[in-house]
DNA sequence: AAGAACAACAACCGCCGGTCG
DNA sequence: CCGACCGGCGGTTGTTGTTCT
């Protein structure tokens, strides 16, 4: 059984003070972000230690853009959406100063309406009166994102996030090499673990019609 | 003017993977 | 090797502000 990650009877909970920001902001920027857990009690917050660090990287972060988006990032959050589906921190990733909750947010709120007004299927960004892949089953066609997450690999730590050959289906292809789509995305490794990777090639079962390609998702 | 409905945003929750003892 | 701890992520909920009736 997991302990609780914070004692709940003293917590506070609910919209951060002016005080409590400062009292973080003051921390950090004296003794750095480092373990969360620890960052409440010794810069004198009743918060949960999970509770400062997403308070300190979606708000008070001093690089963080605030406001509107601008054209041009909800143009780029739709085609990495359609490429990445729901992984909010690798799309946050594509755009400076901005968080994967604020992304987030603003996908739900505004771009998810706005497809669907336009009659798009937000979650695999193709028309409502449903066409299916002329390879793929109806019952594949009609699958949300879960079908496009599983094609693409999470990369959540940075060894993850090295070499990886990354399969892709023909129209997702087509998204990717879009003219106005430049997303750079290739993957840089140290030589030395690129012979180990490719030893053991990630397999993809999903299609037989994919197009490899190399992702770099370093910025 | 008041209440309802809707939109936008902030924050919480639970799960997962990586790391360390 | 295993279990506990920790950070990170995505889904979801709660709150506040705005618009509509």
């Amino acid at each position: 059984m997991r302990k609780p990650c914070c004692d709940k009877e003293n917590i506070n909970k609910g919209a951060w003070s002016k005080q409590e920001d400062q009292k973080l902001i003051d921390y950090i920027r004296v003794h750095g972000e480092g373990c969360w857990r620890s960052i409440p009690k010794a810069a004198g917050l009743h918060r949960c230690g999970k509770s400062c660090r997403l308070r300190w990287l979606n708000y008070l972060r001093p690089d963080i853009k605030r406001g509107i988006f601008a054209e041009d990032e909800e143009d780029l959050i739709i085609k990495l959406h359609a490429l990445l589906g729901n992984r909010w921190s690798l799309i946050a990733g594509r755009l400076p100063g901005r968080t994967d909750n604020e992304v987030k947010n603003y996908w739900n709120s505004h771009i998810r309406r706005k497809l669907i007004k336009m009659g798009i299927d937000p979650n695999n960004h193709k028309p409502h009166q449903s066409f299916s892949r002329p390879h793929a089953s109806s019952a594949e066609a009609a699958s949300t994102s879960e079908s496009m997450n599983n094609k693409v690999p999470i990369f959540k730590s940075p060894l993850a996030a090295t070499h990886h050959r990354i399969s892709f289906t023909e129209q997702e292809s087509a998204i990717i090499s879009s003219p106005s789509l430049n997303l750079d995305l290739t993957i840089a490794l140290p030589s030395s673990m690129i012979g180990a990777l490719e030893d053991k090639p990630v397999q993809n079962s999903e299609s037989t019609k994919t197009l490899d390609m190399e992702i770099d998702l370093n910025c």
